[in-house]
DNA sequence: AAGAAAATGGCACCGAGTGGCAGTATGCCA
DNA sequence: TGGCATACTGCCACTCGGTGCCATTTTCTT
């Protein structure tokens, strides 16, 4: 299961680590899950897929970073959908519609699996701390797509920062409460995972405004 | 330098444990700043305190959360700051003023650490990703502190979490100016350093509304 | 002065991550 | 089709951050 054939197109070496490439995402996520992210080794996942620790280490930077394929699919979707948006009118919209797009653009089993990613980020500390880097590290790069549209620095102009410290943190109030919004085993079938994480995200972009007018007593 | 003489007022054995805590912070620091994060061993800095590895970690919970001392001495000023703040009016301002107010009133030499410190995060993914980390944890205690003055629940009003993504957001982009903007050795002197941060601080808070309304073409 | 409580030290140990090199598979070209 | 160059992989030894456990020392209390 998840494992679709790759390209065919590709050449036989590209496949086969494709295939690796995935396989591991897989296999690591599933024992994370069985398990927990502390009580699965390295070694364990290695020998399931049949590949040494230190070809391991050729794939995925870490221990952390195959936890979290999933995500890190989803920055990649992203960023390249903001890459390919010619930008005019509400910056902050066009952000928040290619975000969006992305989102509801992946495969088919993606909300599974971004979910259990989701999960386990929720209850592991070091997780966590590498999925917050890793988001940030995609931040930066669609601030520098901002740079290049808009034709401005951010050293110059906070305002493209700020943008991307909005959207990033909208998407994370979104996928919050996605990920506490549904019961065990939901998410798995068709797409109302991703159009339901989409919504959830779209609900805490329209809220920006509101909360910074946000007034007390 | 920089290790002042703890509270007289306290038991022996409490001012002991301050001292220890405030060695290793300085002491990691200026060899991390020296030589670098990876190229300086627990060891090394375990051994110049004359303390042993296994003590060390209860004091400091990682090698990471050593070299952001001076980074968790602000979040706390911050969460008390805020803490001890009564809401009303504009909920923004009063987050952003608190922490504007903890800012200024932190030590003499907590810019000339700060700034060392913000230089070695620059420079190290490991850093940076703890710097986030530890930035989120206090902005959650920030957001509880709002559900409790607002008496409302962030699960429900999602403006919390975000006025909570939006406070942190412009305080990165602030002390990323900050870290970025003064030559090298500036910084040590005077309260300089404090009133600039909070200066830059501010400014990506002024900035905040603009980035949200900011228009391409 | 004595004993409870807290802090420390020392050790053995685990597991993530790396460097280096030898072996093996794949792609390419004669 | 054979053979060579170039990935890619496996193995091994090693470093270092971090933890569990228990004995020892230090501080507080009365």
């Amino acid at each position: 299961m998840a494992t679709p054939t790759p390209d065919r197109a590709l050449p036989l070496r590209e496949r086969k680590k494709q295939r690796t490439f995935r396989a591991l995402a897989d296999v690591a996520l599933a024992r994370f899950t069985e398990r927990g992210f502390d009580e699965v080794t390295l070694e364990e996942i290695v020998d399931e897929v049949e590949i040494s620790k230190r070809t391991f280490f050729r794939y995925y930077s870490s221990k952390e970073s195959v936890a979290l394929a999933a995500e890190a699919e989803l920055w990649l979707a992203y960023v390249a959908e903001f890459t390919a948006t010619d930008l005019h009118g509400d910056v902050l919209t066009a952000l928040r519609t290619a975000l969006t797009t992305a989102i509801t653009g992946m495969d088919e089993d993606w909300p599974r699996r971004f979910l259990a990613t989701r999960r386990l980020v929720a209850g592991h500390n070091g997780l966590r701390k590498h999925s917050l880097v890793m988001a940030a590290h995609h931040q930066e790069q669609i601030v520098e797509q901002l740079e290049a549209k808009l034709g401005r620095d951010g050293r110059e102009d906070v305002r493209l920062r700020l943008l991307g410290e909005i959207v990033f943190g909208a998407y994370r109030v979104g996928a919050k409460n996605w990920t506490a919004g549904r019961g065990k085993g939901a998410g798995s079938r068709g797409k109302g995972g991703r159009a339901t994480l989409s919504a959830r995200v779209g609900e805490a972009f329209d809220a920006v405004s509101d909360a910074v007018a946000l007034a007390a007593d």
